[in-house]
DNA sequence: TGCATAAGTATGTATATGCATGTAGTTTTG
DNA sequence: CAAAACTACATGCATATACATACTTATGCA
């Protein structure tokens, strides 16, 4: 008989939900998800950034993306601002409240980065990152 | 200055995104999920399963599967039935309607995951299965 | 037996995610 | 320059996911 052949999707998705509740549970403390902390992240390394340019960095759709977005606006994180050259784009930063949060998640994410990295070991947190971008790089 | 740590869930969730997608578009044709691929799948497997038993094979939280449940039970492809030894406890199982799905659904499977295979190597699906169980072991 | 506790499930709430589609602003082209 | 084509963003809709909590049925123990 043939044997059950795992499905790959499958296996990727329930690493995630694992991986994203021991995250999450750390971001607990100062009030947000990992998926929220990483768009806080990323705009702080862009400085300033669009949506088009956060969509690229995060894989995220560009619907996602816009509604991943509301909460941190509405909460006073995130400034939007229209670009005046192109009045179809919008200009996101931090505020300083946005900055104050990032920089306490930022102390829990290393916490819970490090937690991971640990009990996994060097060799397969590396692996997670290299197979991750050969997966992410399936994208056409 | 210190380079910029990628962070370990971030990547993992980018690359589920794109897998993600990758099997959804396969599995468009026959009007499903990857999610609820699986769940059909998992319950094939065991003929006939219980919330609980579904739970643990998908790492899924009991109310996220309560509420995944819902929409292949309203289209009729699970059926549902109380435990007479213990009413709080419901039975499912694939209906013919179900049956049938789920034959359709593996033919896309069956394409999405060589299309995943076979451009990402022996080495790397290998390697996908593995270290998604080490994650999937660091749950506690 | 009767109540406290445990187990299984569902609901309220909130975010996560993407497809199809709509709207508005910009660029290209005849 | 005006219409077509394109680009950026938002909305309607549906599912995905989980935490806190409520509800229902069993079970254990005094």
């Amino acid at each position: 008989m043939k044997p059950f052949e795992p499905c790959l999707n499958l296996q990727l998705r329930k690493a995630n939900r694992v991986m994203s509740q021991i995250y999450d549970a750390y971001l607990a403390s100062v009030g947000i998800k990992t998926s929220q902390f990483s768009i806080l992240r990323a705009i702080d390394y862009f400085h300033m950034t669009t949506n088009r340019q956060l969509q690229e960095a995060l894989i995220l759709d560009q619907t996602s993306l816009t509604r991943a977005l509301k909460p941190l606006v509405r909460d006073g994180y995130i400034v939007v601002s229209i670009d005046a050259e192109d009045r179809r784009q919008k200009q996101l930063v931090l505020s300083t409240k946005g900055n104050a949060l990032l920089a306490a998640a930022l102390d829990e994410w290393n916490k819970a980065q490090a937690h991971v990295s640990e009990r996994l070991g060097d060799l397969n947190t590396q692996a997670i990152l290299d197979i991750s971008e050969a997966v992410v790089r399936l994208k056409g």
